[in-house]
DNA sequence: TTGAAAGCGCTAACAG
DNA sequence: CTGTTAGCGCTTTCAA
């Protein structure tokens, strides 16, 4: 049984086939109620389902969005995403996604491939700086994750990096440390991460001369080998501000095998909040983001044709549990 | 600048759209290298890509596998759909992905948005019985993974529960355990579950009656909570059988509230064999899967049109770390 | 080696 | 309220 087409519903309904399709789509034209039902009764008996391909050729409407992911593993981008989806499929859209695997090079080519497939909106959680890669925006709308400046033609939505980092830093100053070092990933690009923005600053304002700055992959075994060689340097810091949850896990990692006690030793904070940081030991004080939230900004931007692309710096919670040396 | 049609190409170029599509097709009719330069140039000069909606339309042939998940944030999930991705983006096919959360309704409503796109293939983490879903073979193919048994017109990949259960036993019994418990999730069908089949047959070899089954959610707050609940029973076991590295995650954080040690005071081995395995504290000692070869044998299934739908069944491997009282 | 043309399934303007 | 029909961009048969 080869798949009903509209022409086999309208043959066996005994109408036109513009009235199947008027009826399937509640418009453009009315089509009586009884008429309404015959084909209905029609379709059914077909298991008639309309092709999207055939519709999206038509109208020039894919109803579908792109997405990109340098790595699915990380709970936070699987965070996002999976609410991302949920909105899109809730609105009819279905999520073309593809994983760079932090390859520049394969980033490229999924993005091409991507927007080849005429996706109406194409979001990026890039791995290589975004500005080297050409996003021509008359092919379908961008929206980036994790980049806290503005960048024409793109959406860019971020957590408040520079904001966040003092405030970690601050609840770490209150605890009394004063030699603390940061494990953030390398920058992308020419430009100063503002993490480390804020780091100055919050050095700045405190009088004391900033400290180690450690540079990692953003992953688990990233954040372990950077804790490794900040416990082997001199003059070991007493606290860590890391710059992701799975960055923090690593560094956990490395304290639990040379016997150092968190946050007694070494205390932690993290970026990130994922359900991970709570199932940590001991379970991580981080500055929380909010994955609904950025997942509906993106959403919108990619729906919304009348807004003109800009940039959402979103604030961070700061979540207290163990690791800072709070609720011991 | 409206997007290049292969018509604008031809006009270019100086030829019928007919020498457009032989040259971007490679066929099915030759093409002189003085025509296939024109057109090349042209192309490249008006930026022209082939519509792929229009390609899949006239074909027949989407080139677009579905995947649907029920939880993204799960590393296991991620880990085999990064893989079966970046396969089938090397092999000109996209993927379109949708979440269930767990929730049967939406899954089946996932299930239909997806088959309506014309997928060639579609890949099912199920959260539901699956024998309860109408499957129709006709519409694509559909390879489920994590049912351990044979089921009509459908691909299925799983680990080989029964057996892995057996050997996760057996390293415990070696240690000197004979109360171990074991938390998995409830059995989404009548069927017995072959991981109890496995914990069965592992205590009757041993002659030792067997120990109690805690039924939780596949998440780290389910562990959690059945680690909790058993804490508070009366005759308390010495070691657990986690049913996935998250249940584990969770026990664990229990038992750290607790202040119980593992593995002195208890032992865990875990099912799944994540990165996350080895960031907890203890490291856990589990039952590693390969999520390249599952992502493998699934990406044959989509491709290979001769072959039957079959059960694979894959052994586990046993990753000795911290968590069973090995490498203490 | 190239061109003309039919048609994939659908939408929607236009005509009745 | 319903029917006729052009055409979205592409592939491929058939004819030259």
């Amino acid at each position: 049984m080869a798949k009903a087409t509209r022409n086999d519903v309208a043959r066996l309904a005994g109408v036109s086939t513009a009235v199947v399709s008027y009826v399937f789509n509640n418009g453009p034209r009315h089509v009586s109620e009884g008429t309404t039902q015959k084909v209905l009764v029609a379709a059914k008996k077909l298991h008639y389902k309309p092709n999207s391909i055939a519709r999206a050729l038509r109208t020039g409407n894919s109803n579908t969005f792109g997405a990109i992911i340098n790595d699915l593993t990380n709970p936070f981008n699987a965070g996002v995403y999976e609410e991302l989806e949920m909105l899109a499929a809730e609105h009819g859209y279905s999520t073309l996604f593809a994983t760079s695997h932090a390859s520049p090079k394969r980033e490229q080519a999924v993005i091409e491939q991507l927007v080849n497939r005429n996706v109406e909106a194409l979001f990026i959680s890039p791995c290589e700086n975004i500005e080297l890669i050409p996003l021509n925006p008359e092919t379908c709308k961008f929206i980036v994750f994790d980049i806290d400046r503005k960048i024409n033609n793109i959406t860019t939505i971020s957590a408040d990096y520079k904001q966040a980092v003092q405030i970690g830093m601050n609840h770490l100053f209150n605890h009394g440390h004063t030699n603390i070092a940061m494990i953030i990933g390398k920058s992308k690009n020419g430009i100063t991460d503002s993490r480390i923005d804020g780091w100055n600053l919050a050095y700045a304002q405190r009088g004391i001369p900033a400290g180690h700055i450690e540079y990692s992959e953003f992953t688990r075994v990233g954040g372990y080998e950077a804790m490794l060689r900040i416990l082997d340097s001199p003059n070991r810091p007493t606290a860590i501000f890391a710059g992701s949850d799975l960055i923090a896990m690593g560094a956990l990692r490395a304290l639990h095998e040379r016997g150092i006690n968190v946050p007694d030793d070494m205390a932690i904070i993290s970026f990130d909040g994922t359900v991970d940081s709570q199932y940590t030991y001991p379970e991580l004080t981080t500055l929380e983001q909010n994955p609904q939230e950025i997942a509906r900004l993106a959403f919108e931007a990619a729906t919304n044709d009348d807004g003109e692309p800009t940039l959402h710096l979103l604030k961070a919670k700061l979540v207290i549990r163990q690791s800072c040396g709070c609720n011991r």
